[in-house]
Formats: C-alpha cells, structure tokens, sequence
RNA sequence: GGCCCCUUCGUCUAAUCGGUUAGGACACCAGCCUUUCAAGCUGGCAGCAGGGGUUCGAAUCCCCUAGGGGUCACCA
C-alpha cells in the first residue's frame, strides 16, 4: 500500500488508439482529470498501443484532439513529454520484454509452446463441458533443455505462473476490499508471440515506472485487477491505489457501441455539443456534488470533485438530458461565445464565407441571439437560421394550406408589405406598431397576419420574434418575400 | 457456466452515525406567459427489486432470492 501523504498523486489515462474517443473513455479520463486538478496531482496521458493489428495513429490523433477539445490537458504525456517517457508503450518495447525474461529467469513465468490454434481448440473443449476455459498449464514443466530447443525452432509465448494457493486483495477506493481466490486464475499470457507485452502485464511496469499513485479505470478492469496485482507484487513493486469507476451503459442496458448512435466525443462535437455541457453531463455520470447542484462550470466540478462521491453503481446514458444541458448553455453563455462556436456550422452549410465583415458579424450576432433560445446544439442554430441567409427555401406545406390558399391572400399580403413600408425607422417596435394598426384597420386579430408573414418570409409557421426577424431581414427582402410568394403559389 | 461488482421515480442522482411527508434534475403531463414555436415560471405524475431477520425504529445493518453488468482473449 502506498503512503500518500509522502507523494504527489499521479494519475494517468491510458487510451489504446484503436477507435475514437468514446463517451465511457472521455468520462474516465475527465475523472482522473478531475482528481489531479482537485488535489494539485498530476495527470499523465499514456498510449497503450501494444495491439499491433488495431492500432492507429489516425485513431490517436483524434482521440488526443477530442481531449483537448473538451479541454482536458496532460502534465505529462504525447506531444509534451516529461520525465517518465516514452509515454507510448510501442516505443519503448525492450523494457517489458527484458522484465518478462527477468520473470522467466526467476521461475516466475515460462515459455509456452502452444500455438493458437491449439489454444482455442482446448477452450472450445471446457466450454462445451461447461468448465471455465482455462489454460490447462501443459508447458509448466518443460525442461529448461526441452525449451532451449524449441525456442530455437519457432515462436512462443511467456505465460505468468499463478499462485494455486492463497488469495489476491484488491482494494478499491471506491468498492472496498475485493477478494479473489488465487485458484481461479490460469497462467495467463504476458508477452504475445510477436514480443509485444499484454495489457495485463505492460500496464503494471508502466504504472510503476512512471509513479503512479492512483489508478483510475472503468470497472470492467476490475476482474483483471489481481492479475495486475499478483505481476506487482512478484516484481517487488509498489501496488498503486485503485479507484473502478461504474460503467456506462447503453439505454438497453448494454455496453455502449456503435449500434446505439452517437457514442464518440468526436461526434458530439459534429452534432453541435458544447464541450462545456458534454463535460458537465459526464461529470454527473457516477458522481455528483451531494448537494441539488447540477450545472456547474469546470471549476466548480473540480473544486466539488471526490472519489468517495463516486456512485457503485453503472450509469445508463441518457441522450436527452445532454441535449436539455447544451440547450441550456446555449442560451445561457456570452452571445459573442455562442456566435463564434457556430460560425464554423454556418460555414460548413454554406450559409456564410469563409471571411466575414465586421458588420456582417453583427447581423449573424443579432440572428443567433433571435434563434438561440429554441435550439438546442450549435447544428440546429444554422438550420434555425437558415432562410436569413438564403433567398430560396421550402414553404411548409400545411401552412401554405392553412394561410395562402384562401380567398384575398395575396390582398392581404400586399397590405401587409405597405404596412411594413410605413415601419420607420426599420425597427422591431415600428414594425409591431405597423402591424397592428393593419390588424385594427382590417379588423382580424394580429396573428391573422402575422402568421402568413412569417410564412412568406421564411417558409415556416414557427421560429423566432416576428418583428425582430423582419427588421434583421430589411424593409427590401421582406418586401420581395411577400411578393414573391403570391406569383410562387398563384394567390388571388 | 465459474468468479467479481451492482440494485432509490422511465433516466441521472440526494438522503454524513439507522429516526425525512424519501429531496433535486431530465423526460412526461397540466396551467401561466405569449405574435407562432420555444424559453421561462408554477404545479403534477412517478421510486427504496422481493423475502426474511436485527432494532423501539431500516432505503440505510445482516442473510437469502431475483435481476442487471463485468470478466474468464496472443483486446485493452
């Protein structure tokens, strides 16, 4: 057990670059990151890629992207170094290869000759009977001859020779003392026949060698937990402190995969997810401040955060309380924040360039403060503002039935568009004034206008402020929107 | 199947040592506001998995059952 009153806490998060960061992953690393910045320890960002086939640099690359995106940065790790490098496992291979001989040397591991094939065929067996597949330890005893021979002759594995007897303690910051009898555990493999280290074993003399205190992990390692632990202790290591966090499930209370829609950051980030709000969601995923507190900016959550405040229990992930969340940080952030998070979105529909005018800028500031307060991501904000920008967009069907398609439309909306040319200046209140003095002078209810204006302005029967709308549009495309949809739908 | 973890409204969760009308949030429903839709405000619906103990008293402690999840890979 470690002391730490002696110690900086170090933590580290240790994604293997084979797919995108996902939502679970995020939420491990934020949790780490959480506890590092709330205790002023470090946190250390490390590759696992031992596993040849799957790994990318691709994958890496946006899973460091994602990290900063959300803003969770590293003290040590990928692209900023420190002083327990290298911090991708691949690149310092020997180390665990020279271990693992070590551990072979000592009796403390072995050489197993068993190919896959073999392997699998066996498992196929005990699972067929029933049995727990386990390796049945046929290269235990292998004369050190025998293996010399056959070391020379073709490929191997090392295998970690397990205790029969006894039992192995994890204890958990967050679940307590978990036990394991000894005797469940097979000679599990810690070094592949390609020479490159498992998990299990790689995991350990990196946790070491790079002085981490506390280990903080999705629960679904807790089961590999007194594997890692037997390895430190047969190496006369240190055994870190470990924190399991529950896991997040799918709706359907599965593991979370593809299947169940967006499930990476990067995706989140492409449907028009604050990373405010992402944050703030998977930070109320296992854990909350113990109090009714539950929008919170990154400071509060770090200066709140605890590991004793980490719930048991799995989490199912709910899509609709991240969208309330980020609705709400919409609305409620510096307008000038939220223009300059969705002008890439604006861009990306073509409904700006990519070089903006000052005072182009502030029509968009006006137009997203008019639609902001009924969206709910950055996406929605271009597709809410979307006719302010274009001329040629679709009318909504059912209103066009309800509101055109009647005897004196296009009167109506002649007056309508004499009544805005009287608005003077341009304004919300001179134009709400215009109206009215419409609606009296005709004798119907105001929304009998307003509602075919807003139709023939931006084709749909909802959306923002009607006058605030009609100013930002300009007395001129009003003008030429009201006019024109009486030739678009042949009104009489 | 073996082992391990978990179990409070549909969902996320609160309830420090056992004593609360079991609290909050999302979602849902209703009302208010209103030029539409939202937003906002107000109110409502809804939960201690089940069964045994221990105790004056149990969501909270113990046991059993059930359910969910994880793991048992030359993946991490």
């Amino acid at each position: 057990m470690r002391c730490l009153d002696m110690e900086k806490i170090r933590v580290r998060f240790a994604p293997s670059p084979t797919g995108e960061l996902h939502i679970g992953g995020a939420r491990t690393a934020l949790f780490n990151w959480l506890f590092a910045r709330r205790y002023g320890g470090e946190m250390i960002l490390r590759i696992d890629d031992t596993d040849r086939q799957r790994s990318s640099p691709e994958y890496l690359k946006t899973i460091l992207t994602s990290l900063r995106w959300l803003g969770l940065d590293w003290d040590e790790g990928p692209e900023i170094g420190g002083n327990h490098g290298p911090y991708t496992q691949s690149e310092h291979l020997e180390v665990y290869s020279e271990i693992a001989h070590k551990l072979v040397e000592e009796g403390k591991a072995y050489l197993c000759f068993c190919s896959a094939e073999e392997l699998t065929a066996a498992k196929e067996k005990q699972r067929e009977k029933g049995l727990p597949p386990r390796y049945n330890g046929c290269c235990r005893n292998i004369t050190s001859e025998e293996r010399e021979k056959r070391k020379a002759a073709g490929s191997y594995i090392i295998r970690f020779l397990s205790p029969e007897k006894g039992e192995t303690i994890v204890d958990d910051l967050i679940r307590g003392k978990v036990t394991f009898e000894n005797k469940i555990f097979d000679d599990f493999i810690i070094v592949k026949s390609d020479g490159l280290p498992t998990y299990n074993f790689a995991s350990v003399i990196d946790d070491q060698n790079m002085n981490i205190t506390h280990v903080i992990r999705a629960e679904e390692h807790l089961s590999n937990t007194p594997r890692q632990v037997m390895i430190a202790l047969k190496l006369g290591y240190e055994v870190p402190l470990y924190a399991h966090v529950p896991m997040i499930l799918a709706p359907d209370h599965s593991k979370l995969s593809k299947r169940h829609g967006a499930t990476s950051v990067q995706e989140y980030r492409e449907l028009g997810i604050l990373p405010e709000a992402l944050l703030n969601y998977l930070s109320l995923l296992g854990w909350s401040p113990g109090e009714d507190k539950e929008i919170m900016d990154i400071k509060e959550i770090i200066s709140f955060f605890s590991l004793e405040r980490v719930s048991k229990n799995p989490a199912i992930y709910d899509i609709k309380k991240l969208i309330w969340l980020n609705g709400h940080y919409l609305r409620t952030m510096e307008l000038e924040e939220v223009v300059d998070r969705a002008l890439p979105f604006l861009k990306e529909e073509n409904l700006i360039s990519e070089e903006i005018a000052p005072e182009e800028y502030e029509k968009i500031k006006i137009i997203v403060d008019l639609v902001r307060e009924r969206v709910k991501t950055l996406r929605e904000v271009a597709d809410a503002s979307l006719y302010f920008f274009r001329d040629e967009f679709e009318y909504d069907e059912k209103g066009v039935e309800k509101h055109f398609r009647k005897e004196g439309a296009a009167d109506l909306l002649n007056q309508i568009s004499s009544a805005l040319e009287n608005a003077e200046p341009f304004q919300p209140e001179e134009i709400k004034e215009e109206l009215e003095k419409l609606s009296k002078k005709l004798e119907i209810p105001l929304s009998q206008i307003n509602l075919p204006t807003r139709l023939a302005l931006t084709g749909r029967t909802m959306g923002p402020d009607l006058m605030g709308l009609i100013a930002v549009l300009g007395k001129r495309k009003a003008a030429e929107r009201l006019k024109k949809v009486i030739d678009l739908f042949n009104l009489a």
